[in-house]
DNA sequence: CTGAAAGCGCTAACAC
DNA sequence: GTGTTAGCGCTTTCAG
C-alpha cells in the first residue's frame, strides 16, 4: 500500500507538496498538481484516515445512541440522521443501551478516547450529572429526549401538545375513562406528553387511574401484555394513548380475538404514523411525526458545534405533531 | 487532556511502562503498577484510540451494509451483529445502499482508507469482479446474500430449501396459480429462492407466469402496488409468496379492502417472521428465518478473520428455515 | 510556490 | 524489569 511518501518520491516532491494537492490547497503549480494527481490515480492511492485522524484530532464519525436499533421510530430516526451525516461527511456509530446506563457510559467514552467526534442521544439513560462531565471531550445533543436543565441542544417534539391533542380527540369522542402508556416514565418527554394528557382531561373535568397507567410500553409485545393487564380490571378505560404504534397494535390485535369491537369497546391511539397503522384492522389512529426532520436538524446542529469547535449550550427546539384519524378511535 | 507522556512524568517512569500497563503486559514490578494505576484514575486519563489505532494499522471497527435500515428484517440483523461486535470489542459504522452501486463503493473505500477493519455485505449490488479488487485492504463477508463464485465467506439462509418449502405448502392447500415476489431480482439469494419456488411446482406439473411476478417488493407500500397490479390481471394468482412480511401485509390489507376474502381468494405468505405476522388480520403464514444468529455467525466468522490476519477464503454457511402456518394460508 | 522539520499519541524492537 | 529510540502516515508551521 503506497503512503504519501512513495507518491512524493515518485513525482520528486516533498511530502507537503503532494498533501496540499490532496487537500486542494492552492499554491501549487498547476504542472504539479497535474503530475501528482494521475500518479495518485495510478498507484490508486488513498490517504491512510487514521494518519490523518490523529494529526488533525477529528474522525469525521458520529455515534447516535438509542435503545434498541430494532424498532421502526429508531430505524427511521437513524435513517435520517445517518443520511444527512453521509452528506456532510460524516459516518455514523450505531450504539444501542437497551435501557441500561453502563451501555450509555460506553458511548461517552467514545467521545473521550477520541473515537467519534460528537454524539446525538436518542435516549437519556443516566442522571444529567452523570452526563454533563462528558461535554469537555466533545459536543453531546439530546434528540427525540428532553431535559429541563441540561445545557445542551436538544430537538425534540412538541410532546405536550402532542399528548393533549390526542386526548382532546378522545374527549371529542366521548370517552371519560382514559388510559396512557409510557415507554419509560423516566423520559422527561414522555413526563411532559403525560403533562398535555392531564391537562386536556382537567380541562373536561376527567381524570385517569395509577392502574390505567402502564409502563415499558415499547413493541408489540408490551402491547399484547398490557391488554391482558386491561382485561383483568373490573373498571377498565375506553380508550387509550398508548404513545406508540407497535403497541397501539399489540393491543388493538389482542382484543380483536378477545371479543372487543374497537373502537367502541376500547378506542385506541398510536404515536408515530408508521406504515403498520395502514395494516391492521382497523387501521390506526396515531400522532404523525417528522422523524426525518428530526434527524437532519440534530445532524446540522451537532456538526455546527464541532466545526465551531465551541462548547455546546442550552437551545430548544421543537418540532410539531398532527393527529391522524383512523379507524381505531 | 492527559496524555501517556504526562503520565510517564508523574510516575517518574518511561512512556513504555506506562504502555505496558495499559495494555496489560507482563514484566512490570508491581509496585509501579500500582502507582501508575492510581495516577491514571485520578488524571482520569484514557489513550488515544485514534494513536492506537494509526500505531497498530486497526479500529476495531467493522462496517455493515444494508439496503436500508429502515426495515425490520435490517434492523434486527444490525441488532444481532452490533451486539456481538460489543462483546467481541468491535464497534458497528452504519452503510445503507439504497440498492445503489456507489454507495457500495463507499463502503470498500472506508476499507481501503484504514477506516474499519472489515465488512460485512449484507446485500450486494455490484458485480464480484468491482468488489473483489478490494479483499486486499481487508476481509470482507457475505451476509444474507449469495453468490456462486465470490471467493469470500458466505452465511445465509438455505434459500432454496425456503422457496421449495413455501411452495409445497401452497400446493398442498390446493392453490395451483402461484405468484412471487423479488426483492430485487439481481440477487442470488433470492434466484435459489425461486429456484425452490419453481423445482416444487414442477414436481407437482405447475407453472407460473411472467405476470405473477413482481420485483422490487421490499416494503408495506410495495405491497399495496402489487396488489393494485394483481388486480388488474385477467388470470390472477391464487396464492403468492412475497418474500417478505411487510409486502405479504401491504397485499393482504389491500386485498381485504377491495373484498378479497384471505386466504380463500387469495393465499399469501410471507417471510422473516416478523412480529407484524401476529398483529394483522388475518396472521400472517411466513418462513420462519434465525435472524441474529445470522448476525452473530458472520461477526465471529469476519473477526477471525481479522484476526488472523489471512486473506478471506470461500466457504458457505447455510442457516435453516422454518415454515410457520397462520391464517393467510 | 516549495520543502524541511516537527510532531499528533501511542506501541514495539532492542538493548541494558 | 525498564528505558531508549524509532517510527505509524499524515498535516502544518515556518523559512526560503
Amino acid at each position: 500500500m503506497p503512503n504519501i511518501e512513495e507518491i512524493a518520491k515518485i513525482c520528486k516532491v516533498s511530502k507537503t507538496t503532494v498533501s496540499r494537492v490532496l487537500n486542494n490547497h492552492p499554491y501549487v503549480s498547476e504542472e504539479k498538481r497535474r503530475k501528482i494527481s494521475s500518479v495518485i490515480k495510478e498507484l490508486d492511492y488513498t490517504p491512510n484516515s487514521l494518519a490523518r485522524n490523529l494529526r488533525t484530532n477529528k474522525t469525521y464519525t458520529l455515534a447516535i445512541s438509542v435503545p434498541s436499533i430494532d424498532h421502526s421510530f429508531f430505524g427511521q430516526l437513524i435513517k435520517g440522521i445517518s443520511n444527512e451525516a453521509f452528506v456532510q461527511g460524516y459516518k455514523v456509530l450505531i450504539c444501542q443501551t437497551f435501557y441500561d446506563k453502563q451501555n450509555e457510559l460506553k458511548v461517552m467514552n467514545l467521545l473521550r478516547n477520541n473515537e467519534i467526534d460528537g454524539v446525538i442521544l436518542g435516549t437519556l439513560e443516566n442522571e444529567w450529572t452523570v452526563i454533563e462531565p462528558h461535554l469537555k471531550y466533545g459536543p453531546i445533543l439530546l434528540c427525540n429526549e428532553y431535559h429541563e436543565k441540561a445545557s445542551l441542544p436538544i430537538i425534540c417534539y412538541d410532546e405536550f401538545e402532542a399528548g393533549y391533542k390526542a386526548v382532546r380527540h378522545l374527549i371529542e369522542k366521548g370517552h371519560k375513562k382514559i388510559g396512557f402508556c409510557y415507554d419509560t416514565s423516566y423520559s422527561q418527554a414522555q413526563r411532559q406528553r403525560k403533562e398535555g394528557f392531564l391537562k386536556a382531561l382537567a380541562e373536561s373535568n376527567l381524570q385517569t387511574r395509577n392502574e390505567w397507567t402502564f409502563d415499558r410500553a415499547f413493541n408489540i409485545e408490551d402491547g399484547f401484555r398490557i391488554f391482558n393487564e386491561i382485561n383483568k380490571l373490573n373498571e377498565k378505560p375506553t380508550a387509550l394513548f398508548t404513545g406508540n404504534d407497535q403497541v397501539a397494535a399489540g393491543i388493538i390485535k389482542k382484543a380483536i380475538v378477545n371479543g372487543y369491537e374497537i373502537p367502541e369497546d376500547l378506542a385506541v391511539i398510536g404515536y408515530d404514523n408508521q406504515l403498520l397503522c395502514q395494516v391492521t384492522t382497523p387501521t390506526i389512529t396515531t400522532i404523525g411525526i417528522p422523524i426525518i426532520e428530526l434527524g437532519i436538524q440534530s445532524v446540522l446542529k451537532i456538526i455546527q458545534y464541532i466545526r465551531g469547535n465551541e462548547g455546546v449550550k442550552r437551545e430548544i427546539i421543537r418540532l410539531s405533531t398532527k393527529l391522524i384519524v383512523r379507524e381505531s378511535t
